[in-house]
RNA sequence: GGUCCAGUAGCUCAGCUGGAUAGAGCAACAGACUUCUAAUCUGUAGGUCCCAGGUUCGAAUCCUGGCUGGAUCACCA
């Protein structure tokens, strides 16, 4: 809406001048005039019969009236529909705000802030390889922090690696029980998932271990003592495996011995948790390679799980927090409508919380950020209100500046993703996958054949990520979402590759309007522009909106659902008018131009999405 | 039970701080390639915006109550 300010200054002066009634100009609110409707700017001016005493459409008609005679450099036309002024500007007012675009450098970029932002996203576990899951998580937190920076702020793409606790030691019990000295590498198999093989493994060798117990003495005594009237035994074994894990199992016992070696600092525990942890970790990076995504740092829960514990401390001393008579620690957020929340055990140990305080307040001192993003999912939507409630009552510098980035979780078709039942989309499956299918498409089109093997790869690798990241970000990040596999590689109608499409006809003009060696400029000759060109230049000139309503709400699915739009106005363009056929070089110079920053914004647009932009296709 | 989130076409989703006759895509059907890339374009058909009240010139949007689905409410992570 940046360039409309003449118009809202227009506005505000007849208002000012017919009814003696003042309005900020900037407090002018125009839409966009609806396609069914003649015109491009609507300005509603039901809010002012009040003010006027006349009715809406007198109103209407008395303002467009005064606007086409003031200011017809601008204003070209009006009509009015009951309370709506639609004003339809004039074509030089259109090939001046093309031309302002074009001259400015990186169009719709914030100013520089000056000011540090953090955004954590991924966040695994090292016990299992990426999912489904994952994915949505890693391409929000990616596209987030493309718009942050693209809006002026110094980013810091960060994340929490829980890398400690019960889940990775029976990952290494599972290792050294039926290894056999195997290793990513003479096995291999991608890193993540060997140590994932050793954690279903061991759930594996548990099971049937529990399973042999229950028909133990001791199993069906305890069935009889603890077992509820009428229950059957497998509702209560399946109630007890968690006691049983704890009390009886000899596999329990093992993973639990570990934990504690770890934790006192055993040599050959720590050895091995570094080794497994090693192959993980490079696995990962290789699904973020593929993803096309890094991250600045990274922080590990082995560092920082101790950490937060002098944060209490201060904060019983601000009376923030208090302690109880079990010399627990807790934090009262009744006036909140939060309760009252745990934040150190009663034997002084950290629970989540104190080790996310901790984390946070060491962030701040490692990068100075003042704005935290935190991208996971809606199930801890409770535990993100404590924390930045907590760090607010502790006046922490960055508290004002924490967000969560709540998303919801990822459905299949069938229902909800079931790790236990091996209903999982494996990351890098789906990345394989979609890669295939853009290569399949591509074939059957027999495009790309003049492209070198290596090129081709390229050409099939941005295709179906485009496809694949597209079709999971333009879902708004709240909503709980359905994959669709089927659907995640159509490359049709709403996707990624119709946008890139658009793209690369725009390439595919301007590398034949080279050999056409005609300038590339705007001209003064070609001043009657077609309502086709005047829509795209009008989607141009919302691309800055657009982008601060994304950053402001931490969210790319209006910018995916803006690029698509752009994408098909082009393609509609594209086919309505002659762009190196058209009637003279001022007509053929204008389309190549204005096709030329429709590429760029297109471009821009999706690079903020993570998606890349192939030259041909 | 308390709290939070969601409910829009057969399916997947838009609809921004209230604006005109609620929009796309997919699927279905009918068309358009001697012409800049048809991964495109055009058309047809498809709706109790979960329900009921309220606020007002005007409600899918805001408020209240209900219904349905999900999440969460551990000295778990």
């Amino acid at each position: 809406m940046i360039f409309l300010s003449p118009i809202q200054q227009k506005l505000s002066d007849a208002i000012k001048h017919i009814y003696d009634h003042d309005i900020a100009h900037e407090e002018i609110a125009l839409s966009i005039t609806r396609s069914e409707f003649e015109g491009e700017i609507t300005f509603i001016v039901f809010p002012l019969t009040r003010v006027a005493k006349q009715k809406p459409e007198v109103i209407a008609q008395t303002l467009g009236d005064y606007l086409k005679k003031e200011s017809q450099e601008i204003v070209a036309d009006f009509n009015v529909v009951k309370g709506f002024l639609n004003i339809s500007l004039t074509d030089s007012f259109w090939i001046d705000v093309l031309q302002q675009i074009s001259k400015t450098p990186d169009y719709g970029a914030g100013n520089p802030k000056n000011k540090k932002v953090l955004v954590e996203f991924s966040s695994p576990n090292t016990n299992k390889p990426l999912h489904l899951g994952h994915v949505r998580n890693i391409l929000l937190g990616w596209s987030c922090a493309q718009i942050q920076e693209y809006a002026g702020y110094d980013v810091i793409k960060t994340q929490i690696i829980n890398d400690r606790g019960i889940a990775i030691c029976k990952s290494m019990v599972a290792w050294r029980l039926f290894g056999n000295g195997d290793t990513p590498e003479s096995t291999g198999v991608k890193g993540d998932h060997f140590v994932g093989q050793y954690y279903v493994r061991f759930e594996q060798a548990f099971k049937d271990e529990y399973e042999n117990w229950q028909s133990k003495d001791t199993a069906l005594e305890i069935f009889k003592k603890h077992g509820k009237e009428g229950q059957e035994s497998a509702a209560f074994f399946k109630a007890y495996k968690n006691q049983y894990f704890n009390e009886y199992s000899e596999l329990g016992k093992q993973a639990q011995e570990l934990l504690i070696k770890w934790e006192s600092g055993d040599e050959s525990a720590i050895e091995l948790w570094k080794q497994m942890n090693d192959w993980v970790y490079e696995g990962f990076e290789a699904t973020y390679n593929a993803l096309g995504v890094h991250f600045d740092s990274y922080y590990y829960e082995s560092d920082t799980y101790l950490l937060g514990k002098d944060a209490i401390e201060e904060g019983l001393n601000k009376n923030v927090f208090y302690r109880k008579d079990d010399s627990s620690v807790w934090i009262d957020l009744e006036a909140e409508k939060l309760d009252h929340k745990l934040v150190l055990r009663s034997n002084g140990t950290s629970v989540y919380m104190t080790q996310d305080i901790g984390t946070a307040q060491k962030r701040y001192e490692d990068h100075g950020a003042e704005k935290m993003v935190y991208v996971v999912a809606d199930e801890q939507d409770y535990h993100f209100k404590v924390l930045f409630e907590i760090m607010k009552k502790l006046k922490a510098p960055f508290g004002e500046g924490m967000y969560h980035l709540s998303y919801g979780m990822v459905d299949l078709p069938t229902g909800r993703m079931k790790s236990r039942e091996g209903k999982v989309v494996d990351a890098d499956d789906l990345v394989e996958e979609v890669i295939g299918e853009a290569a399949h498409q591509a074939k059957e089109r027999g495009e790309a054949e003049e492209l070198s093997p290596a090129e081709r790869n390229e050409l099939y690798r941005k295709v179906g990520l485009g496809a694949l990241k597209y079709f999971i970000l333009k879902v708004n990040p709240k909503k709980r979402m359905t994959f669709n596999p089927a659907e995640s590689v159509d490359m049709q109608g709403q996707t990624g590759p119709y946008i890139q499409n658009a793209y690369v006809r725009i390439q595919s003009i301007v590398r034949r309007w080279k050999d056409m060696k005609i300038d590339a400029k705007l001209s003064s000759d070609y001043d009657a522009i077609e309502p086709a060109e005047r829509i795209l230049i009008q989607s141009l000139s919302n691309f800055p909106e657009e982008l601060r309503l994304a950053s402001e709400n931490y969210d790319p699915s209006g910018l995916a659902s803006y690029l698509y739009s752009l994408a098909k106005s082009y393609h509609k363009f594209y086919h309505d008018v002659r762009i190196l056929g058209a009637e003279d070089d001022a007509a053929k110079a204008f389309r190549v131009f204005l096709s030329q920053n429709v590429a760029s914004v297109l471009k821009k647009g999706m690079e903020l999405l993570g998606i890349e932009m192939p030259e041909r296709m």
